[in-house]
RNA sequence: GGGCGAAUGGCGGAACUGGUAGACGCGUUGGACUCAAAAUCCAAUAGUAGCAAUACUGUGAGAGUUCGAUUCUCUCUUUGCCCA
């Protein structure tokens, strides 16, 4: 027997997976379809050890879909888009189409070797010309719709990247690429109006019943729905302002109420435009970023006017009037009413500037005399120091009330607010899908006829100017429409707009006129099950599930509403890391360990600190090459490994040993295979056998159940249990009789996850096509001896062999006389039993 | 600070709707083979006591519900993620 040639076997059924263009798919209505997508890569120079895992879980999906007789979508393709591409290119003197083009060629053989079932012709790339002038005519298409708009606004600015960046790219104050401190600077962007469809996005989460609740909650706290009171403040003071409208979650703490604050970008703010000290302070507060996150932590400062704003309860109350940084244009009004008592970021501001401080709620468990002093107390409790509101029950009565007494007054009405903004998409960036717009002389917007699209990004750029390249684009810029002359937009697209309708295409990749046709998607979305890194949880999936919703608003595009019917979020891959005695980080090819100690390979002198197992990424060098180790162990074993150690949703560590030990359980199976196949050839007998026929229908039972509920690496101790039976039965010298039959089903179940493996043993045994995804008999899966389990007074003393379906009073009998348990019986009253059938019997004693 | 999750041998992890805790793998120990080692194979492996049969303890801590709790409820601790 030859020793198991995996790179002989791979090679081979991928060449013949691709002769046979055994992954292309077709409508076909005689077959219930699955569409099964991984999110797809961005081309970064090589896959990853979390792009192994992503799409070995797809694949094994795919897999026994197919096998289950489903019509099977399978696609892949590249996010293409995006700034490491235009860095690398500026750094190396490159195009980034050609940087791009070529990491795409290395990854996707890379993928090729993993033996994936993935439909190639289906290929899309977000960054060709065929993808992207689909997108320039949805963009189009939504901007007549008044789904897309151009305004003014402050925006987190990268001044490494030179970028705007959305909000939910700056973290803790730093770009989330580059980690510069994120600037505010005005400019003028465009806009998706997803704040339209905040109710309906926040509604659809409710039909999403396969994805994880984690992240439903997630884009619910994003979508952030609150409920609150717009109320209308008056105004005194030298100015021509008579009032300031407010939004408010907290209305029933008014009496509360200890100033107003407003926005630096608040209308009334143009009648300080001259004010020095107001410059000064509008000034400093653009140093503190846009997000939320910022201006919670950030100092909160305040400029006070002579103005003073009117409590409409109690209207003998007056209070002064700020201009603040912690309120933002976009919230509300654009102005808050601060109640320092019940807000920790009122309180802070109150204390700086030496405001009221007034208790109007106290908790439950406190008296009348609650004073809050440290901190502010945003709880529940009562309400006190608030005349004809006290004594209700906050927030949730009191805040009801409160709304009803203002409606009544007309001095404010019930609102709905979304924290959801909309989404700025202009990246001051080459790399990316260049917005299909041109200004006339006047500035005014004209979108490009779409005869004329798509628009393409200009070869031969210089990307080392400071800002924008194509700003820099002198003759790319010039372009008449209709005889006119006009200014193209030189803001390319964010890269999430490729991304969010990816899937779409993927049913239609070669429709020419159109992003999609009407008849594919009618047949393949929604996508059946969508896989992915849980980090994608609010944004992508948010944007995607807006784009489906905004190309069919107005037109009707699709039967449904939501693209991702289910949703799967894997876990990372993880790994030690080391760091030498200068805390350089090491890669783990470059120690050893010797006598225990782990060492420097170059210096064995040296030891290396083991720090904990994080996330492989480059910066901590923790990462382990997948080609390598496709190259030393084959593909079929790391899909093995890369599935055994964690459930597919949790993080899983990397371990040379884990993976050196799938590696021998594949050498072991085919020492298997040799043996059973000469068992076959020596024995054509058609009888059956009772042990191998139930162990095999269990075993087929439990791999379909573990792969229906993604438990992938129970799948794989299946197998090694399988492996253990198998072994131990063929030794056992019976009547190997219908071994052939069994045998084939249990191929076929390992099949998905060991795909070359499994072909080639099935080939070997006599077959080579038309597989099928093995039935269980449930006849079969019945036990006629089965094992009972014997407590008395609830602990577990003995478990007896007793025939299927023996009553009680037998049961017992045995028990009173079997050597394990009549000792506990002996002499004792039994007060009662509890029996369940062909499972246990727990007899309590009377003691 | 708020929301959501998690905690099981030396390690990764199993355990169906409350019914035999620790499947399977790694590691470790002992043995076989070998001049020797690696590889391979066999055996043991939650802890304590015992030659053993067996007994007791045991799923982060404490309580509760139950004949019976890793599983359900409450409180706490630690930890992860998201939001702030």
């Amino acid at each position: 027997m030859e020793r198991y040639n995996f790179k002989k076997v791979e090679e081979k059924w991928q060449k013949f997976w691709l002769d046979n263009n055994s992954f292309l798919t077709t409508i076909d209505k005689s077959k219930k379809k699955f569409y099964c997508l991984e999110m797809f890569p961005y081309p970064s120079g090589k896959i990853h050890m979390g792009h192994v895992r992503n799409y070995t879980i797809g694949d094994v999906l795919s897999r026994y879909k197919s096998l289950k007789g489903f019509n099977v979508l399978h696609p892949m393709g590249w996010d293409a888009f995006g700034m490491p591409a235009e860095n690398a290119a500026r750094d190396n003197n490159l195009d980034p189409k050609d940087w791009t083009n070529k990491n795409i060629e290395t990854m996707k053989n890379q993928l090729k070797k993993l033996g994936l079932s993935i439909d190639w012709s289906r290929e899309i790339s977000t960054c060709s010309e065929d993808y992207y002038k689909h997108q320039q005519n949805f963009f189009l298409e939504l901007l007549e719709k008044k789904l897309v708009y151009r305004k003014e606004n402050y925006v987190n600015w990268d001044p490494i990247d030179e970028t705007v960046l959305a909000n939910e790219q700056v973290i803790d104050g730093k770009g989330w690429r580059s980690g510069a401190s994120v600037e505010r600077k005005k400019l003028s962007q465009w806009f998706f109006n997803i704040s339209k469809f905040s109710q309906d996005l926040l509604d659809g989460l409710e039909s999403l019943e396969s994805w994880p609740n984690k992240v439903k909650t997630m884009q619910k706290n994003w979508i952030g729905k609150s409920f609150g009171c717009e109320i209308e403040f008056k105004i005194e003071g030298d100015l021509p302002v008579k009032k300031i409208r407010c939004f408010t979650t907290r209305p029933d703490t008014l009496f509360g109420f200890s100033f107003l604050a407003l926005s630096v970008d608040h209308e009334l703010s143009k009648y300080f435009i001259d004010n020095k000290n107001f410059q000064k302070f509008k000034n400093d507060c653009s140093k503190t970023g846009t997000t939320e996150e910022a201006i919670a932590v950030g100092e909160k400062i305040g400029f006070k006017t002579n103005l003073e704003a009117i409590n409409p309860l109690d209207p003998s109350q007056k209070v002064p009037v700020y201009f603040a940084n912690f309120v933002l244009m976009d919230y509300g009004f654009g102005a808050v009413f601060g109640c320092p008592a019940h807000d920790q970021r009122d309180f802070d501001f109150a204390k700086k500037y030496n405001l009221d401080i007034k208790t109007v709620v106290k908790p439950f468990d406190k008296d009348e005399n609650f004073k809050v002093s440290e901190e502010a107390y945003a709880g529940p409790g009562v309400l006190i120091n608030s005349e004809f509101l006290n004594g209700l029950e906050a927030p949730v009565n009191s805040v009801l009330e409160t709304i009803k007494i203002l409606e009544k007054k007309k001095l404010g009405k019930k609102q709905i607010n979304f924290r959801l903004k909309d989404w700025g998409v202009s990246r001051q960036r080459y790399w990316g899908c260049p917005i299909p717009v041109a200004y006339d002389e006047d500035g005014k917007v004209h979108p490009i006829p779409k005869s004329m699209l798509p628009v393409k990004l200009p070869e031969d750029i210089d990307l080392k100017v400071k800002g924008n390249p194509l700003d820099s684009q002198k003759n790319w810029k010039k372009i008449t429409i209709n005889g006119k002359k006009m200014t193209r937009e030189t803001d390319t697209l964010d890269t999430f707009v490729c991304s969010s309708w990816y899937y779409l295409r993927f049913c239609s990749p070669n429709e020419k006129n159109y992003g999609f046709n009407k008849e594919d998607i009618d047949y393949w979305m929604p996508v059946d099950q969508y896989i992915g890194g849980v980090e994608h949880a609010i944004l992508h999936l948010l944007y995607s599930r807006f784009f489906m919703r905004a190309i069919d608003y107005k037109n009707k595009n699709f039967e449904i509403k939501e693209p991702f019917q289910s949703l799967f979020t894997q876990g990372m891959v993880c790994h030690e890391t080391y760091k030498d005695e200068e805390n350089n980080w090491l890669s783990p090819d470059e120690i050893e360990k010797i006598n225990g100690k782990i060492v420097k390979k170059k210096d064995r002198n040296k030891l290396v600190k083991v720090g904990p197992s994080e996330s492989m990424s480059k910066s901590k060098k923790n990462v382990i090459d997948p080609e390598l180790i496709i190259e030393n162990y084959g593909a079929d074993a790391v899909r093995l490994f890369i599935l055994s150690d964690s459930p597919p949703e949790k993080d899983v560590q990397w371990s040379e040993q884990g993976m050196a030990s799938s590696y021998k359980f594949v050498q072991k199976l085919w020492i298997l295979h040799n043996e059973i196949k000469n068992k076959i050839l020596n024995n054509e007998n058609e009888q059956n056998d009772k042990q191998i026929e139930k162990f095999v229908n269990q075993m087929i039972s439990k791999i379909t159940t573990n792969l229906e509920k993604f438990n992938y690496n129970v799948i794989i101790a299946n197998m090694y249990e399988t492996y253990n039976f198998l072994i131990n039965y063929i030794k056992s010298e019976k009547n190997l009789y219908n071994l052939r039959d069994n045998y084939l089903k249990i191929l076929l179940c390992f099949s998905p996850i060991i795909p070359h493996f499994a072909n080639e043993c099935l080939e070997d045994i006599g077959f080579k096509s038309s597989f099928y995804w093995p039935k269980y008999d449930e006849t079969a899966l019945d036990e006629e001896i089965i094992n009972i389990v014997v407590q008395i007074n609830g602990k577990k003393r003995s478990i007896l062999n007793s025939k299927k379906d023996a009553e009680q009073r037998e049961i017992l009998d045995y028990v009173k006389k079997d050597k394990n348990t009549f000792k506990y019986l002996d002499n004792k009253k039994i007060e009662k039993v509890i029996f369940i059938k062909n499972k246990l019997i727990n007899i309590l004693l009377n003691e």
